[in-house]
DNA sequence: ATGGTTGTATAACAA
């Protein structure tokens, strides 16, 4: 029994973030886990700190924005931070790294602002080509896990209002439409798959008053995993807890652990 | 009401 566990979190600015994160990491232990919104510059990212708790850590930066890391605790065998396509790579926003015979996208996909604004095509865009940079090297058959701050909810038991947020951004019909369409592609959505019924968020907005007490949340952040590694999955699961510290993310972890003895290399 | 808060940055912008 080989249990791998694997992590996404979006920590919104890993400076600010680093006390909870690596209290966090000490508590948790995954052996991988994505990160979106370091908004810090490559110079700038505290690699000391990570390798001082166990981890390895490849990321991509820019000022002030965006941003995605990937750390695990033990060095990944290809890391992949230019998509050479020049949507995905016009911002910090794409890395990629095959660990475990496992090939892990991390992206930060656009939160696309409204749907008038020319920032919701880019995130449609954003969406389309990674799937498309996915379907172009790997097959449904290929241990993979797309995952990171996807930003879209993609059913009304995902967001706290579904009358009232529909057509916003994260939850308008052209976007869960495309979610669907690219998970049609061989990829299952991990957490729905594992509690198919269990209404989660892992996102709760700093700006409604007391969203976390009320539970006013958005489940925007995923595990969207090919057959092999469903097949492979033990568990998917929120950890909330972060999100109820001091300091703490506007997001909260979302978490898998999967068995990956049997695993087609 | 088109609000609210937070991070990066040090005035706004993005979320």
């Amino acid at each position: 029994m080989t249990d791998w566990k694997a992590a996404t979190f979006n920590v919104n600015g890993i400076r600010a973030r680093l006390p909870l994160l690596l209290e966090w990491l000490r508590e948790s232990r995954p052996h991988l886990v994505c990160l979106q919104e370091i908004k810090c510059q490559d110079k700038d990212f505290p690699e000391d700190a990570f390798s001082e708790a166990g981890y390895h850590a490849v990321w991509k930066g820019q000022k002030s924005f965006n941003g995605v890391a990937v750390l695990t605790t033990e060095p990944p065998d290809e890391v992949v931070g230019d998509a050479g396509d020049e949507v995905l790579d016009s911002e910090a926003r794409f890395l990629a790294v095959q660990t475990r015979g496992v090939w892990v996208i991390n992206t930060y996909v656009p939160q696309g602002r409204s749907p008038e604004d020319p920032a919701f095509s880019y995130k449609l865009d954003f969406l389309k080509r990674t799937a498309r940079w996915i379907d172009s090297r790997f097959g449904p058959d290929t241990p993979l896990v797309w995952t990171g701050d996807i930003n879209v909810a993609p059913d009304p038991e995902d967001v706290f209002d579904p009358k009232r947020l529909d057509g916003e951004v994260g939850f308008h019909p052209e976007e869960r439409r495309l979610f669907k369409e690219i998970l049609s592609w061989g990829l299952v959505d991990l957490f729905r798959h594992c509690h198919p019924e269990e209404r989660q968020f892992t996102f709760w907005d700093y700006r409604l008053p007391r969203s976390v007490q009320r539970n006013l949340g958005w489940r925007l952040d995923h595990m969207l995993v090919t057959r092999p590694l469903v097949r492979a999955a033990r568990d998917c699961f929120v950890d909330t807890a972060p999100r109820k510290k001091p300091k703490p993310s506007d997001h909260t972890p979302l978490v898998a652990v999967f068995d990956l003895d049997g695993l087609a290399g």
